[in-house]
RNA sequence: GGCGCGGUAGCAAAGUGGUAAUGCAGUGGACUGCAACUCCUCCAUCGUCGGUUCGAUUCCGACCCGCGCCUCCA
């Protein structure tokens, strides 16, 4: 079957062809580490680890690099709101970042390099421009890219040059040559952190650690660069053009960027204030319910946090565990054994289909159906569409939860005035001593109560099992 | 103003030139001591107006509405 992404750079969707054969090599812009991360960076993390994932499950040998920018402007400008070194910030931010990646299930990329790790190859970078005369140097210390040296300029976000200039904003004093020309490198003044450079002591400009980086790390050209809805300009634009400036060659052949997270039908983001740390977010939802929110919806499309759409996923995630329960022995099937799935099949497809992990869900849904059906006749046939759809959940890194623990334990938080397993059982205890003595009422009574303090019981021939809603 | 994205059932969300997946909620039914779960059933003329077509929600145009980028932000 035939991948397809939609490229940001052609703004359609291509059938996806690989610099080197069964290989693909990907940069996704990560995290500035000046705070703890919200839920836009989780988007972004988890759409890109279920790209990597099911690439992966595919075949495709992905070298998957997501950097850490830990040098910037704010980066600088909180560590002195906080009087601490500017290194203790990122260190803590960063560890922060690792502790929220494993919560939700992300893996490590294979490489996650660090700007401050890289400074010889930015410098070299912002050398070689110089050179060439598509940058230069001011009084201060300070190195420009020259954006006039560079006609492509603007193909990414479909900007025309001229357009920009007349956009651009012009600030009293300024040292640049054009309005558009951007920072590669920032002279330091007296008491800031800096590197040694040709231009005398100073720091990079945002845009060219990701340029330096990637290049180090994947070559020349690669196959994709990923990273968020507000980076395509200007940040993916000026990695264009340093990169393509500094090496001659195209820079990268598929851009793929992720949708906004909202919040009342606004943008989530630092500069309005409304976001939602993912820890913050993880003291309420399992961080399964947050996963499957963000994969309940295509990763280009905008979605929305709220409480309702949170709790939906958590309706919809139990829906899956309602049928897995009777199966928790069953383990998933391997890939390969499942060619000749119909489901199977639907779900790659969609899935090849620029990562449609909706419309894989839907075939999830569907097949949630057959195994329901079937178990009622059939145990031996449902396990093994058990551990078909548990295979499928494997590759979006979802279903792994135990059922049981699950249905019993999703609702967090309500925690505090809930009752404790143990009450629960006793009062199921309780109940199936009233039903046998065919006292209904008291039977009744007991699920009234239990159900008040949001547990739900149900009686099957093999018992009474329970879960909280 | 420039560039771009989107408007599909109560909500969420896919998709297709031949009358529209899936999840939650709702309807009616089977099952159940009663429920829950499960299964079956029902529930949308796809923003508006034109055009192309035998036929459009799907293609084209106009319009209305919402959103994003254009400045730091994933």
């Amino acid at each position: 079957m035939t991948l397809h992404i939609y490229n940001t750079l052609t703004r359609q969707k291509e059938v996806f062809k690989p610099i080197e054969p069964g290989k693909i090599s990907m940069y996704v812009c990560g995290i500035t580490v000046y705070d703890y991360c919200h839920i836009g960076h989780a988007r972004v993390l988890v759409a890109f680890d279920v790209i990597t994932r099911f690439l992966r499950s595919q075949g495709w040998d992905v070298n998957y690099v997501r950097n850490i920018t830990d040098i910037d402007d704010k980066i600088l400008n909180r560590a002195d709101e906080n009087g601490e070194l500017y290194s203790d910030l990122t260190q803590r931010m960063i560890d922060a970042m690792h502790e929220d990646e494993q919560e939700l299930g992300i893996l490590p990329p294979d490489m996650e390099p660090r700007a401050t790790a890289h400074m010889d190859e930015i410098i070299t970078m912002v050398q070689i421009l110089v050179d060439n005369h598509y940058a230069y140097a001011t009084d201060n210390g300070d190195v420009y890219y020259r954006v006039s040296r560079f006609p492509e300029y603007g193909k990414l976000s479909n900007r025309n040059p001229d357009d920009l200039l007349a956009g651009a904003r012009v600030a009293v004093g300024d040292i640049k040559e054009d309005p558009r020309d951007f920072a590669l490198w920032k002279g330091a003044k007296s008491g800031e952190v800096s590197w040694e450079s040709p231009w005398g002591p100073g720091r990079p400009g945002w845009h060219i650690e990701c340029s330096a980086m990637s290049t180090c790390c994947l070559g020349d050209t690669f196959d994709i660069h990923g990273g968020g809805p507000d980076l395509p300009f200007p940040h993916h634009e000026n990695e264009i053009a340093q990169s393509e400036a500094a090496t001659g060659k195209k820079y990268v052949h598929y851009w793929m960027h992720a949708g906004a997270v909202r919040v009342d039908d606004e943008k989530m983001s630092k500069s309005l204030g409304n976001f939602f740390t993912i820890r913050e977010v993880l003291k309420k939802y399992h961080p399964e319910v947050v996963r499957y929110f963000l994969l309940s919806s295509h990763y280009r499309s905008p979605i929305s946090y709220s409480e309702d759409n949170l709790m939906e996923a958590k309706g919809g995630l139990e829906r899956f565990y309602t049928a897995l329960r009777p199966f928790a022995a069953v383990s998933a099937a391997s890939l390969g054994d499942l060619k000749g799935s119909e489901y199977y099949q639907r779900f790659v497809g969609s899935m090849n289909d620029d990562f449609n992990s909706r419309e894989a869900l839907a075939v999830m849904y569907d097949l949630v159906r057959e195994i329901n059906t079937v178990a009622k006749t059939d145990i031996k046939q449902a396990e093994g569409l058990v551990a078909e759809l548990k295979a499928m959940g494997a590759v979006l890194d979802i279903l792994g939860t135990d059922p049981e623990a699950f249905m019993q334990g999703s609702s967090l938080v309500d925690g505090a005035n809930s009752l404790e397993a143990e009450q629960i059982e006793a009062l199921i205890a309780d109940r199936v001593a009233a039903k046998k003595a065919r006292d209904f009422s008291r039977a009744d009574a007991i699920r009234e109560e239990l159900l008040s303090q949001g547990v739900v019981l149900e009686d099957s021939r093999e018992g009474t099992t329970w879960r909280r809603e």
